[in-house]
DNA sequence: CTACATAGCAAAAACGTTTGATAAGCTTGG
DNA sequence: CCAAGCTTATCAAACGTTTTTGCTATGTAG
């Protein structure tokens, strides 16, 4: 056994003392090779990337993060992982991340505050450079410990006064309307809405959405078609079912969310209610498995990708642009209806 | 412009020696108030507390870790997490990590292998204290580099000769011979597999346990019965077309996995073919998403928690009791059926 | 041939923490 | 009043980088 340096990295990874040896230059010669100094020659950065390629070398991050004080890590805090909208919103997220050298810091909140607070702990222990709140919900706290020590945000739907803190803005109206609209083309008159819950932004704005694209249609619309669920397929299930109590029942229903409408799906199978024969249903995200359910649902697309893009983007610029005055930005993500087969004329008898 | 290390520390994060000041304390005594030394007096240890949250402080995680060593993050490899399963699973991991003070760091290697070695390049760039690799594939460039950096690793389904690698062993023969059981007992004797991908450990585990008990169950399998797909939804629908092309056809059809199996849901509905009556349907994992299938999914429970539980318990032992010799441990997750509605009696013209 | 700019590299000072050694202050019992 | 035994302080040395500053060759102009 050879050791090629002094007894002190027998086993040990190497660090830049070794990679500095081996190319028999100094420690700050291999750092800026590393770096991409152009104050180093072409000759000597190659000897230096063989060193690094030999040893298998990478520089330690902590210590980088230290002396640089930037971390490279990006914290994005999702409402819950377990719902498939965020998993491949987060997909996209950690892609065009770690493309531009970052990590991510993946936490969900759970809807929790107690959770949350922890969350942000968490970031901030770790020095993330950023932080994409996507709970779509009210998270005053979060604001303002994050705010305080100046970390760049980007919030969905709602903005906040101080702090580097950017929107993104989602364009629910188009695709809401789009839904009511075919909706109405079909025949429909009454369209029920099963809202997400109202501590959440995002299932308010989507609710007023639907309101005004129903008087957009001259259609009525009934306080007890408007319900609060909680955007899981359980509460699609109950909401559903206080549908069903109803005297007058509804002929479509549009969900907040896709996990809500297809709740609901599976609550009208168990009723013997056909989709779409008896009841139409539509839903809003498109996830992955819209395509799947049976029928395979109508619903409005919200691009992961592009949200997941739009955060990243918000974020980097924050992080790499510093002191730019007024960071505020603003991001829109549109929505478009996919039509799929969850929606049909409503029955003959409901004319 | 002069830097007093020593005033107030105008807009940035409070440091050690703000604390100390403070408190007044030398910094090594806020050190080891926060690191719970017992050198430290109760009513000192009071006062210090105070001052930190006085000046709302948290540790420089990469300070810390630096000259610690111990960076408090642990590593976790997914297929796939857009695979509901996942999520799940890495929801658990993140509760029990986060719970013992650890951070975690979230991948998905989309069974590609330069996103894997990119994978894994992070996770020791991060100087990661443990890596849960949850591909149930092979992987052996991974382990390779994983293990000559000593970083303890928990796989499941297979094991690697050196290094500090635990095995979490997944008992799906349990689960399995359950279902074919229940299927046999229906009056099934014409039960197809659509298997996972082959490069998948677990894949390959899970079809020799179907064989296994097809046989224990006095079975025929025929070799057209056994379809290799690709653990997707869209696979699923594959593996069914196929299955129907055939001259002889299954009545019954046991997944790889849960989202094969809703694949299949998906392709009987269009082709009209009525699950349970027609044709009966189990899964495997139980995802979250099961109970909402129509019909409801029999499936294969396979708990995310208890492999999340085990897959942290054995990279925690790992991480915390170096030295130990021979660290490979074995852990052991059940699986159990879950008898739900897509499972009925064969119809009667296929007796 | 000297003076001088300049490129290219090395030396050293941070970054915020842990941790061990050593010293100093305080109580307590003899 | 002193020795012993705690508790707390002080000091200093790491940890592995980045970055500023300063030095040394090298080449060019006068």
């Amino acid at each position: 056994m050879v050791r090629k340096r002094t007894c002190k990295t027998a086993g040990k990874a190497p660090d830049i003392r070794a990679v500095a040896a081996v190319a028999k230059v100094s420690i700050a010669t291999v750092s800026r090779t590393i770096n991409g100094s152009p104050a180093v020659s072409d000759l000597l950065s190659k000897r230096v990337w063989r060193a690094i390629e030999q040893l298998n070398y990478f520089p330690n991050t902590h210590a980088r993060s230290l002396v640089s004080g930037r971390s490279r890590i990006l914290g994005i805090i999702v409402e819950n992982i377990t719902n498939p909208f965020f998993p491949e919103l987060i997909q996209s997220f950690e892609e065009v991340a770690v493309a531009h050298g970052y990590e991510i810091l993946v936490s969900s909140s759970n809807s929790n505050l107690a959770t949350l607070t922890n969350c942000v702990r968490r970031m901030l222990e770790r020095k993330v450079e950023g932080v994409a709140v996507l709970t779509f919900g009210e998270e005053e706290p979060v604001l303002d410990q994050l705010a305080n020590h100046d970390i760049p945000m980007v919030l969905a739907e709602f903005r906040v006064g101080a702090g580097k803190v950017s929107t993104i803005l989602l364009d629910y109206k188009t695709g809401i309307h789009a839904a009511v609209n075919h909706l109405a083309e079909l025949g429909h008159r009454k369209i029920a809405f099963l809202a997400g819950p109202h501590k959440l932004h995002s299932a308010i704005t989507r609710e007023n959405d639907y309101r005004s694209a129903m008087e957009g249609a001259g259609l009525p619309i009934q306080d007890k078609w408007v319900i609060e669920c909680d955007h899981t397929a359980r509460g699609g299930v109950a909401g559903f079912g206080q549908l069903q109590a109803l005297a007058t029942r509804p002929t479509a229903i549009l969900c907040s969310n896709d996990m809500t409408a297809i709740g609901v799906l599976r609550a009208a199978y168990m009723d013997g209610l056909r989709v779409p024969q008896d009841l139409s249903v539509v839903g809003l995200d498109d996830i992955d498995f819209a395509e799947f359910t049976l029928p395979p649902l109508t619903t409005i697309r919200l691009s992961r990708s592009d949200l997941a893009h739009a955060a990243f983007e918000a974020l980097r610029q924050q992080a790499e642009e510093p002191g730019s005055p007024g960071m505020q930005r603003e991001f829109l993500v549109s929505t478009s209806l996919v039509v799929r087969s969850s929606t049909a004329a409503p029955p003959a008898s409901a004319h």
